[in-house]
DNA sequence: CAGCATGATGGGAGCGCTCCCATACGCGGC
DNA sequence: GCCGCGTATGGGAGCGCTCCCATCATGCTG
C-alpha cells in the first residue's frame, strides 16, 4: 500500500518526512556518524562539533524516524501498556486513568512511546503474546494481572522486560509495583474498631486475588489485634465474599444482614461494592453511618459522590503509574549489561533489589463512618 | 535531549528477534518478493505459492518487523489517540475510558497500532506538533478540543489526517465525530417540563466550548417550545454558566437559588456539575426531586451512584470512538487515491459526505427527575 | 507456429538509522 | 624528529521490509 500522503502535498513518493540525519550532517558540515553520535549523546565529541550539529538540528527541525532508529539499533522505543478488557471494565475507572497518568508523565521525558494494547479475549491475548514474543516492543507494563494468567511468565520466558502492577502471590517472581492493601485494609477496619463499633464485617473481593486477600488479611490481623485488646472478636459469620462489583456488594451486604442484622460497621475491599451495600442498608432502612458504618478502597470518583461521603482506602495509584515505568526502564537497561567490561553504577544485586516496590495505603475519613 | 537508549548498553547485538522475511520465503521456496506479495494479499500471486508460503509463516512464527515494514514503506502504521490533560481530569472519567475501549475494539481487526499522548503543558504540545509535523504517525485521533487549539489546524497544514471528538463550531471544517447536544439537551428539558415543572434552570458548561452552547441552545429550544404551548417562559436569570467541574456545579446551583428561591428544576450540562449542584440543594434543604428536579448530561459513573440517581442525557461514547476511528482509516486510505488510474468505489465526494458524523443522544431516566 | 499479451516470480535498490572499523590527527616520550 | 597511542571523525555495511522492474512461463491471437 502506498503512503499516506496528503493529495495536496503533490508528488507521490513515500510520506513526506522531515529532514534526515544525513542533510543535518550536511548543513553541520560534518559526517553521519559524527551527527549520529551528537544526537544520541556520545561523550566522544568535540565540543565545537557538537553545536554545529545542534544547530543544524534546530535549524532544519529535525525529527530521528523512529522506523530507521530502530530497525537498525533493534530496539523498538515502545513500551506497552496491556489491559485486560473485563478488568477494566471492573476496576474502578480512575484506577485505570490515573495509572495511565503516571506512566505518561513518567513516559514524558523520554522519548519512549506509549503503545496501549486492550485485551478482550483469548484471541486478543494470544496475539499479543506473538507480538511480544517477537520483540515488537521493548518493555510491557500488566495492568492487574489475574493470578491464572500465562502472559507475565509467557513474557519472562522470551525475555520481554515487563512489570506488573499488584502480584499473584506473595512472593511474585516477576517485578511488580503493589500497594499495601494488607495495611490499608488494617487501617479501615481500625478505624471502624477505633468509632466504638462491634460488629464489624467486610465483604471481600474475589479470594483467588491476591490484593483481595490482603485485603482481607488486614481485617483480621485488625480484629485480632482488637481481640487481643478486648475490642471484638473476629466471626467468621462477617465474612461474605464479593467480587469488586456493584451487585457482589449489594448481595454480600444482603447476606451480612441476613447472617446478623446487628453488624454494624463494614469494610468493603471496594469502593464500588461500599456503593453496593449502601444500596442495600438503604432498601434495609439502616442509616449510615448512623447504623452502619461503610467503609471502602481505592478512593474512586464514586467514593466522593455517594451519600454519605464514602471513608476508604487511596492507593498512590498515579505514583504506581510513575514506579512501574521506572522499574521498567531500569530493566530494560540492566537487560543490555551482560557485557561485563561496562561501568556498573551500584551493587550486585541492585536491579532486583529494585524490582519489587509495595507502596504506602492512606485512610480517608469522610462521613461515612 | 538524547534518545533513551540505554546508555551504556553499548553492544549485545540488536535484541533477538524473529525470522525474517527472507527466511520465510526460504522455507517456502520462494522469492523474497512473492513471500511479501502474500503477506501483504497482494492478488497477484498463485494459490499453491500462497498456500506455501503461509505455511512457512506459520511454522516458523513469522511476524512482520515494524519498524522494516515502516520504514520502507513509509508510513508507521500507527494512529496517535491525543488528550489533552487537563480535560481528561474535568470530563467524567468514563468519557476517556469509553472513547478508548471503542478506539481499541474497531482498531484491534486492524493491525494498526495505538499510540496514546496525553499533552500536559504548552512544551507537550509543541513536542506532540512537532512530531506530527514529522510524520511519525499516520493518523490522529484528537479528544476534547478546546476552540482555540492550534493543533488540529497545524495538522491539516502539514497533511496530517486527523479527527476531531466534538467539533470547535457549527461548521467544523476538520472530519469530526459528535453527540447530538442539541437535541439532548432539549430532550431533558422536555422531559422536566413534561413532569410538570415550570422553572426550569441551567448550569451550562464553558461557553467558549462549542458543545456545551449546544446543550444550551438545545435548554432555549425545549422552553421556547413549551412557551408557545403555553408551557414555562424562557428567563435568563434561570441561565448560569458553569464549567464542567463539581465546584462549578456547586457554585452554579448557590446561585440558581438566590436569584430565584422556587428554581424547581435544573439540567446541568454534565453529570458532574449535577452532582455538585446535588450537594448545594442538599445543603440548602431541598429534596431532589421532591423541590427540584435534576438531570445532567454523560451518563457517567456519578450518575448511576447519585443519590437519587441522576437522570442524565447518554451520549455513545463507544461508538463514537469506533466512529472516529473508521472515519480516520477512511481519510487515510482516502489519501492514497490521487492517482486517477485506481478504482474509486462510491462517488467523488464520499469521503466529505462521511467526514461529519453527529450520532444521537438519548435521555436515560432515573429517579431524580 | 511465430508473436505477443498476461500473470507470476525473483531480486535489486533503497528507506534512515546505528554500529563499528578505518582513517586522520595530535601529542608526549625516546 | 620519529614512533606509538589515544581521540575525533568519516563512511561502509547492514537492519528487514516494500516497491518496482526485469524475467520467465503461460496461453492466446493471427
Amino acid at each position: 500500500m502506498p503512503a499516506a500522503r496528503a493529495e495536496g502535498g503533490g508528488k507521490s513518493g513515500p510520506a513526506k518526512s522531515g529532514p534526515t540525519l544525513e542533510q543535518v550532517a550536511a548543513r553541520a558540515g560534518v559526517g553521519r556518524g559524527t551527527a549520529s553520535r551528537v544526537i544520541n549523546g556520545s561523550p566522544r565529541v568535540s565540543e565545537r562539533t557538537r553545536a554545529a550539529v545542534q544547530a543544524a538540528v534546530a535549524e532544519l527541525g529535525y525529527v530521528p524516524n523512529r522506523a530507521a532508529r530502530a530497525l537498525a539499533a533493534g530496539s523498538m522505543d515502545a513500551i506497552a501498556l496491556v489491559v485486560p478488557e473485563q478488568e477494566n471494565r471492573l476496576f474502578a475507572e480512575p484506577y485505570f486513568s490515573e495509572i495511565l497518568r503516571g506512566v505518561s508523565t513518567e513516559l514524558g521525558d523520554t522519548d519512549m512511546q506509549l503503545l496501549l494494547t486492550l485485551i478482550r479475549d483469548q484471541r486478543g491475548r494470544e496475539r499479543f503474546a506473538h507480538y511480544a514474543a517477537a520483540h515488537r516492543v521493548d518493555g510491557v507494563l500488566l495492568v492487574s494481572v489475574h493470578g491464572d494468567d500465562p502472559l507475565p511468565d509467557l513474557l519472562r520466558d522470551v525475555g520481554m522486560p515487563a512489570v506488573l502492577s499488584g502480584r499473584r502471590s506473595h512472593d511474585e517472581q516477576l517485578p511488580y509495583v503493589d500497594s499495601d492493601n494488607l495495611l490499608g485494609a488494617q487501617l479501615a477496619v481500625e478505624h471502624l474498631i477505633g468509632r466504638g463499633r462491634r460488629k464489624v464485617a467486610t465483604i471481600t473481593g474475589p479470594l483467588d486475588m491476591y490484593g483481595a486477600r490482603c485485603r482481607l488479611d488486614g481485617y483480621h490481623e485488625a480484629l485480632r489485634a482488637a481481640d487481643r485488646a478486648s475490642g471484638p472478636s473476629p466471626d467468621e459469620r462477617l465474612v461474605v465474599e464479593g467480587d469488586f462489583t456493584e451487585e457482589g456488594g449489594h448481595r454480600g451486604m444482603l447476606e451480612l444482614l441476613r447472617r446478623d442484622p446487628e453488624v454494624d460497621a463494614v469494610f468493603c475491599a471496594s469502593d464500588v461494592m461500599a456503593a453496593g451495600a449502601r444500596l442495600a442498608l438503604r432498601e434495609a432502612g439502616r442509616d449510615v453511618p448512623g447504623d452502619v458504618a461503610l467503609v471502602g478502597f481505592d478512593d474512586s470518583a464514586v467514593a466522593r459522590h455517594m451519600d454519605p461521603p464514602l471513608t476508604t482506602v487511596r492507593q498512590p495509584i498515579e505514583e504506581m503509574g510513575r514506579a512501574m515505568v521506572r522499574m521498567l526502564l531500569d530493566l530494560m537497561a540492566g537487560a543490555h549489561e551482560h557485557a561485563p567490561g561496562q561501568r556498573r553504577p551500584e551493587g550486585p544485586d541492585e536491579t532486583a533489589g529494585r524490582s519489587r516496590l509495595v507502596l504506602p495505603t492512606e485512610l480517608i475519613r469522610r462521613r461515612s463512618s
